[in-house]
DNA sequence: CGTAGAACTGAACGGCCGGTCAGTACAGTG
DNA sequence: CACTGTACTGACCGGCCGTTCAGTTCTACG
């Protein structure tokens, strides 16, 4: 991946954030880093490629991000709470609003719908690992990893849903509660044990 | 609301369930009922207000059926048992993907969003008045009937995500059977009982 | 120096689509 | 019958925006 690339990707992707799929021009990427329009589809032959890429580049941002805090030398407990409460909408919902536009976007679009399912498969597929280890480990117990980890993912975007798009119904502080309530289910130990785990 | 309409905004919505919010065009929704396009803009002065309406309009849909839903004369439980599972995506995804498009919209039209917030709200409040009977009743109990409508309604729309975009992902009978999991947890029933009972 | 190819641009094209407008048909009213 | 308001249409316009293209500049290489 060239320089260039990289840079009109990082530029599209802010574009999205900030006027959504539907509404992006190939202008408004350009003009961000000031180059022509042409430049534009000369690096990405079709406006379509280049939102299917940019989609790709923040997917490929978020799982490198989430393997950095699941990779950490603590306990299991640790690394997934970290994780949990990383993508739990408890932040600043910048990132959320990307994906839910890309969720509608994924029902037309099968390269868009590729790029989702991807994600979401390797979100799953991570936290289930780490679920696992920790279960071997003796730290708690569960009895299907890889369903715990899709009704935890399951919750979560709903609340993302829920705190992005419904803004103020629900504060943030409740969220981190249920999110972190449902984690401790999950794993068969006590809020508390989570709580007073220091990372 | 006069017949036309009415007959314009159901054209309208399955248009959008068809095509997507962001490629209906006033042409798609007038020769689905063979009118000029110019009809359309005589009754929605323009296309923006024309969508608003039309998502209000399934809004409305939606929340009749809840209504009649929970307005059964049965227990608390089984009426709530109907309830979530017709919610849940677990039957035909169609209303869903309505929906998620509308969340994506939402976070750009105001509009829209006030009719996404109006079709949550009263959807939880319905929930959390059920809950409330049920614990009144004795069938059941739950400390904070709101916040299991909240936490049940996040759970219940990221398995919809999960479902209608990853489409495959995920079994429908498993969901269900995490659906009712969900909700025999927040009542502190046995699931047994939920699936024992008759509707 | 000469040439090739990559990176990049300005200008223009062309299709699409929301919106306008000047009308027509028709029903109701007095 | 004349008049008015409502529902509706066909034709057209104008702007927007993705895409194309014929160049220009710059770098690398022999």
């Amino acid at each position: 991946m060239t320089e260039r690339r990289e840079e009109l990707l990082r530029a599209a992707v802010s574009q999205i954030e900030e006027r959504g799929v539907a509404a992006v021009r190939i202008a408004d990427v350009a003009s961000a880093l000031g180059v022509s329009n042409a430049l534009v589809l000369y690096h990405f032959s079709t406006k379509e490629k280049l939102v299917a890429e940019a989609f790709a580049y923040a997917a490929e941002d978020d799982l490198t991000h989430l393997r950095k805090l699941l990779g950490r030398r603590t306990t299991a407990l640790r690394r997934l709470r970290a994780a949990v409460r990383w993508y739990a909408p408890t932040g600043q919902a910048k990132g959320w609003r990307l994906w839910i536009e890309g969720w509608a976007a994924a029902l037309r679009e099968p390269a868009l719908r590729e790029v989702a399912r991807n994600l979401d498969r390797e979100w799953k597929a991570a936290i289930t690992e780490v679920v696992a280890e920790g279960v071997a480990a003796g730290e708690f117990r569960c009895p299907d990893p890889a369903a715990a980890a899709q009704r935890l993912t399951a919750l979560l975007d709903g609340l993302a849903v829920q705190m992005t798009v419904y803004e103020g119904t629900v504060s943030r502080a409740r969220t981190r509660e249920w999110v972190d309530e449902a984690l401790a289910g999950e794993l068969g130990v006590e809020r508390a044990e989570l709580t007073a785990a220091r990372s």
